[in-house]
DNA sequence: CATTCATATGAAACACAATTCATATAATAA
DNA sequence: TTATTATATGAATTGTGTTTCATATGAATG
């Protein structure tokens, strides 16, 4: 496997906004507006993001009237986030993050 | 969960250096050196990035006379490894990285 | 078809992670 | 107890992803 579309995968997990956005769309589908004002950040920065998410399926989209409706793909996506869950549970309980 | 060490988790992933030391372990343990020298790659780049897989337990460590050698934890590591795999096939077959 | 609302986009600035290079430490053997 | 081999570490540099800001596009509505 091409480690490029690999490790691209992975950097979608590794801040803090993409990080938000994915958690806020566990159990929901918002539009781009929505998740903005839930995590209290400005658009561009959300929409920079989502487009991120997006392009590798990590989301997908639907476009509503003149929103744009994004939603997990729970499918691959929520087991991941599971076992990495129980990774860091069982073995980053205190500062693994220095 | 705090998002700091959860990110720090799937940074570990996202670059080419990493990714091929958790796959060249994949199948058998090696000494640093001797992954440095597997990969081509100068000894202290190796060492540096040795450090922060193994601080976040997806290698572990066992010091055998003057050598180290680091093992994947496989436990969890490996299934994510595969779910990645499969998402990536599936969803970012051509250019998902652009 | 002009206006408004929602979202996307490009480029510059910024932040942070990765690498390099020189050096230190740690374990062993002579 | 010095020399050698193996690995780690710190600081500066480099590289790359992220955010910001200004602006553009796109869909709907009067």
């Amino acid at each position: 496997m091409k480690h490029n579309s690999y490790n691209n995968f992975f950097v979608n997990f590794s801040n803090k906004t993409k990080f938000d956005i994915i958690h806020t769309l566990r159990d929901k589908s918002l539009s781009a507006g929505d998740i903005a004002k839930e995590l209290d950040e400005e658009q561009s920065k959300i929409s920079h993001n989502l487009q991120k998410l997006t392009k590798c399926h990590i989301l997908d989209v639907e476009q509503q009237g003149k929103q744009r409706i994004y939603c997990l793909n729970k499918e691959t996506i929520i087991p991941i986030l599971e076992l990495a869950e129980k990774h860091v549970k069982k073995y980053c309980v205190k500062r693994c993050d220095i």
